[in-house]
This record gives structure tokens, C-alpha cells and sequence, in this order.
DNA sequence: GCCATAATTGTAATCGATTACATTTTTTTG
DNA sequence: CAAAAAAATGTAATCGATTACAATTATGGC
């Protein structure tokens, strides 16, 4: 690949003209222009992102970092972080922690390097204080997940309403027997939705029992297969469960069919997230649905804003019961 | 951020010493060396990867083009990547190109620009001709979907056979009438499986009936929908069907269902991938199983070969069938 | 203690761009 | 037509690292 220099000889200019052709400079004459334009053209030339985000200290680059792409709960998300990145001229990398620790130094440290503008991150299990420290000097917003007291700017929803809207709905169904499927409560989220489950028992008078509150490891279907097969054990068999993710609930729809229980007459189940897939499961899966288009595409420009160092504020957004036939008979 | 500089000012030394402390060279004192770590560790330092990569033209990043994270088939190949070429001190940045050229062009300027060492792409609708191109002076592989005549070194499966087993087996079951969801033939996998579908066929005497063949725009639930919904309107219907793609089985178990019939014994299904998924629905999903995570390990070992000038092979690998519910009772 | 050799360390060029400032060329004006 | 002002272009420093080569210091042999 030819560099500025060659483009600068073969136009018969100096490096610095090329640079203000590239740049659109409007103190280079037509003639000028057109002669370093076709030595462009003829040498192939494209310059390098890294000479210049070297010298501008800039990428036009944003990190979203996710904890696993099989999550299909991320994918509306990135869309509207990807459309609004590019309307904005900016380009989305997507990165999978893992929630290893090790992994996500590597793309902190692309972005102290200049690699990267700004991050996005969507990893509940991010190390909240090495994060901090660098939105200290670096452009950093929390998308779904977030730290109640932290300073980072973050967009979400409210956990514990939607939470307490979904356990509501199940409550005016006429059950009385509700359990919940919650993930590990060391995130907010799983600390947020099951105090809207309590609230809303609470508010029907209806017992908290701690036997019908199953704490998963993860969030994969297997999670929620192995979470109804011990709520399913117990001497008193829940009518209704609340799980906390969709992928938690269809695993929880697989054990109740296999164990010959039928969904809704048996067991009532209560997604969260409205996944593609909570429509394609028999029955069709009753969510709570999070606008997560908006929700990405509000990170994106919160993240855009951040880095041109206008001011941002964390949003909350509206969620949505949508009741299908995992409820309704 | 500290440079190069402030450190070897702090440490007393020059900068070729620091960086020769950075790079570990046997050719620096121990008393030096300890001063200048101390140094590093006091101004909190850390190499800037842009100046380096400027001056090594190397970046340790690999880019991985999917066209879209909502397709669950790419989640264990990408973990097969980001395992193997973790091991190798490579990362990898997950590029989602939504099948559109702009996009694939950004990601392809990363690497002219030495933004990244290489590609593994999987986008089946990639430019062939760009990429053909970029493949002269720069590293790619693809993986899963390539081009047959090309000169790109690829790993993949071999569609046809497969293809050719899951009919065989609905075939086996007694099945005469078998449809085909297949998506657009102008993607090679697409060609494949139908020449598998016909060689089975064939076989074993059976007509091909061009109704049977249902051709979809997608690989989303709703294609799998739509397409049962059109064979299910049919004068003679099919007894089983063979969707080259779970997703797209998927949405033809939901259509089955909701019309009231019984799978298998109404109509048999066969998907393709083995997604995560697909042992998840009601009934279970039979379906080839790739080796995805041996896809995606292979290709980053042939891409990290072909990035260091060592020879790579393109390789096929082995399926196997999964048989389950959707086709035995 | 002196010289040869080996072990350290430093100097300065380099990677590929951008840009402040200096210089040259062109245009305007009286 | 000369001087002043404006426009166009060039020179060289800069971003942050690496490394060939040069220079210095340490070590060993006699």
C-alpha cells in the first residue's frame, strides 16, 4: 500500500497538501486538488487509520462489550447501537468478555490506547471499579446493566416495576402459588426484579416463600430446566413462575411439558426480555418486553455525546408487558 | 496517560531502554530493569498500542465478519475463534456487516490499514471480488460459507452429504413426500443441500416435486412460517420436511402446530445446526449437527498460520446427525 | 594497569499521518 | 507597476513506540 509520500512525489506536492486534499481543506487550489487526486486514484492510496488516529487521537471506533453473544437478548440492542453509530460517522467493534476480567482489560486498554473513542458496556459482571477509573478520563456508558451509586451514565429500564408488573399480571390471574426464577443476585437486576416480585405478593398479601425462590448460576435454557425441576420437586408445587429471563423461562417450559404438566392450566410462566425466540416456543411465552432498540440506540448517543464532551444523563425507559400463551389458556 | 518518555525521564534511562524493559531483551541489568519497572508501575504506565502497532505493523487483532448475532449458529464458532486465538495472544472483534458492502468495506480498510492482522469471514453474501482482492496482500480465511473456485482457504462441511443423510433418514422412516425449506440458491450451502435433497431422493425413486421446494428470503423463525404455511396450503401435502436451517425449522414446527397438527406424526422435521435451541422446543428438534466449535478453532489456527506465512489447507469437517423428537415419536 | 572483548545503554531514524508556522505565489489596489 | 493583502504551498515538529547502530561501561586476561 503506498503511503503519503509516494501520493505527495507522484502529484508533485508536499506531503501536507496531500493531507489537506484528504481533509478537505479549502485552501488548496482546484488544479492542486485534481493532480493529487488522480495520483489517489492511480497509486491505490488509502491512508492509514493508524498514522492518523496516532496524530488526531481519534478512531471513530466504539466498543460494545457483552458478556456472551449467545445471549440473544443483546441483538436488538446492538442494532440501535450500530444504526446510530453509523449515522454518526462512528463504527461498532463487539466484544465478548465472558465476564473474564482478562478479557476486558484488553479492551479497556484499547481505548487508554486510542484504539477505541468510547465504550458501551452491557456486562453485568464488569469490574466495577478498574470501569470507573477509566471513565475517569474516557467516554464510558452502562446499557442495561448498571451501578445504582456509580457515576457512570447509564440506560435502562426500571427492573423492579416490569418485575412487579409481570408477578401482578399472574396474581390477577388467580394464582397464589408464584415462584420465581432469579438469576445470581450479586447483579442489580436480579436484586431489582425480585423486590418487585415481593412487592407486588406483599401487596396481595399473598406469603414470600423462600423455597419458591430459585437462584440460577447463569442464564441458559439448561439453567431454567434445572431451576423447574426443583421447584417442581417441592411438597407444595407452585401454580405460576416468574423467571427473569426468557431463556431462564423456556427451559422452565421444557421441564413442565416433560414432566407431563401443561402450560398455562398446570403452570403459568412469565418471561423477561421478549426474546425473537419467546414467540416460537409451544405455547408462545408471556415477557416482558424491553424496547431494546431504543434502548441501544439511547446508549449510542449518550456514548457520542459523552465523547464530544457534551452532557449526558442517565435514562430510564418503559417496558412492556406482552401476554401471550404461557398465561392465557 | 504516561508515555514512553516519562518513564525512561523518571527511571533515569533512555527510551530504547524502557522499550527494550517492555519487550523483555536479555540486554538490560537487572538494576536498570528494576528501575525502570518501578518507574512504570509509579507513573501507572502502559504502552500505547497505536505507536506500537504503527511502528510493528502489527495489531494481535483478528476480525471475525458475521452478517448477523442474531443467528445462533455462529455462537459456538465464534467461540471455537476466541478461544484459539486467545491462546495465541491474538483478539478478536466480532463484526456484525448485515450482508452490506459499506460496512464490509470498513472492516476490510482495518486491515490494509493494519488495524488488524486478518479475517475470518462468514458472511455468506461477502463480496467475493473485494475479498479476493484484499486476500492477495492480506490474510483471510473463510469459514463455514466460501466459494468453491476461489483461491481463499476455507473450512466448512460438506453440505451436500449431509443434507443427503437427514433425508435419507426421513426417508428411512417411511416418508415419501418431502419437502424442502431451502433458503436462496445463490449461496453455495443453499445449492448443496438441495443437490443432497435430490441425490437422496433419487436413491431411493422418488419424485421431485418443484412444489416441495420452498425457497426462502431469510433464516429467520418467521421465513420457517411462512414457508410451512405456503406447503401446508398445498393440494398434496408433504409427510415430512427438511429445513436447511434450525431457525427455519423452527417457525415450521410453530406453523405445524398451530394448524393442529402432530409432529412427527403428522409431518416429520429435520433441521440443520444444532442450535442451542433447537433441543428446547416441543418436540425436539432433529437436525445435523456441524462441528461448530471445531469450525471455528480450525479456521483461527489457519488464519494465525497464514498471518505468520505458514501453509494452510482448506479442510472439511464431519457432521452428524441428531436424531430427536421431530422425527421419532 | 592496560588492552581486548563483552555487556549495557544511548542516539536518532522510522512507521504514516496532521498542522502550526514560514515561505512562496497570486491577486488586489492605488 | 510596486506594495500590500490574500491565497496556496512547503517545512518540519509531532503523536508513541521500536531498533540499527554508535557509544559507553564493565569484565577478564596477562
Amino acid at each position: 500500500m503506498a503511503n503519503i509520500q509516494e501520493v505527495a512525489k507522484k502529484a508533485g506536492v508536499s506531503v501536507a497538501t496531500v493531507s489537506r486534499v484528504l481533509n478537505n481543506h479549502s485552501s488548496v487550489s482546484t488544479r492542486t486538488r485534481l493532480r493529487v487526486e488522480s495520483a489517489i486514484k492511480e497509486l491505490n492510496y488509502e491512508p492509514s487509520m493508524l498514522g492518523r488516529n496516532l496524530r488526531n487521537s481519534e478512531s471513530r471506533l466504539l466498543l460494545v462489550l457483552i458478556p456472551s453473544i449467545a445471549n440473544p437478548f443483546y441483538t436488538e440492542i446492538i442494532n440501535g447501537i450500530q444504526n446510530t453509530a453509523l449515522s454518526h460517522q462512528y463504527n461498532i467493534l463487539l466484544c465478548e468478555t465472558d465476564s473474564n476480567p482478562k478479557r476486558e482489560n484488553i479492551f479497556f486498554n484499547m481505548v487508554k490506547n486510542k484504539l477505541a473513542d468510547g465504550i458501551i458496556s452491557m456486562d453485568p459482571a464488569v469490574n466495577k471499579q478498574k470501569l470507573t477509573e477509566l471513565a475517569d478520563n474516557h467516554s464510558i456508558i452502562l446499557c442495561s446493566e448498571y451501578d445504582e451509586e456509580g457515576s457512570i451514565p447509564y440506560v435502562s429500564i426500571d427492573s423492579e416495576l416490569a418485575a412487579y408488573h409481570a408477578v401482578k399480571h399472574l396474581i390477577q390471574l388467580g394464582n397464589k402459588k408464584i415462584a420465581l426464577i432469579n438469576s445470581d443476585e450479586k447483579f442489580l437486576y436480579a436484586r431489582q426484579r425480585r423486590q418487585g416480585y415481593e412487592r407486588a405478593l406483599k401487596e396481595y398479601g399473598l406469603p414470600i416463600r423462600e423455597e419458591w425462590i430459585y437462584h440460577t448460576t447463569q442464564l441458559d435454557f439448561q439453567d431454567g430446566v434445572h431451576a423447574m425441576r426443583m421447584l417442581l420437586r417441592l411438597e407444595e408445587k407452585p401454580s405460576a413462575v416468574f423467571a427473569v429471563s426468557d431463556t431462564l423461562a423456556i427451559g422452565a417450559l421444557k421441564e413442565i411439558k416433560a414432566i407431563g404438566l401443561r402450560v398455562p392450566h398446570d403452570i403459568a410462566v412469565v418471561g423477561f426480555d421478549n426474546i425473537g425466540f419467546s414467540n416460537m416456543t409451544n405455547p408462545s411465552l408471556t415477557t416482558i418486553s424491553q424496547p431494546m432498540y431504543k434502548m441501544g440506540s439511547t446508549a449510542a448517543t449518550m456514548l457520542i455525546h459523552h465523547i464530544q464532551n457534551r452532557k449526558v444523563e442517565s435514562t430510564i425507559l418503559d417496558h412492556e408487558l406482552i401476554i401471550r400463551e404461557s398465561t392465557m389458556g
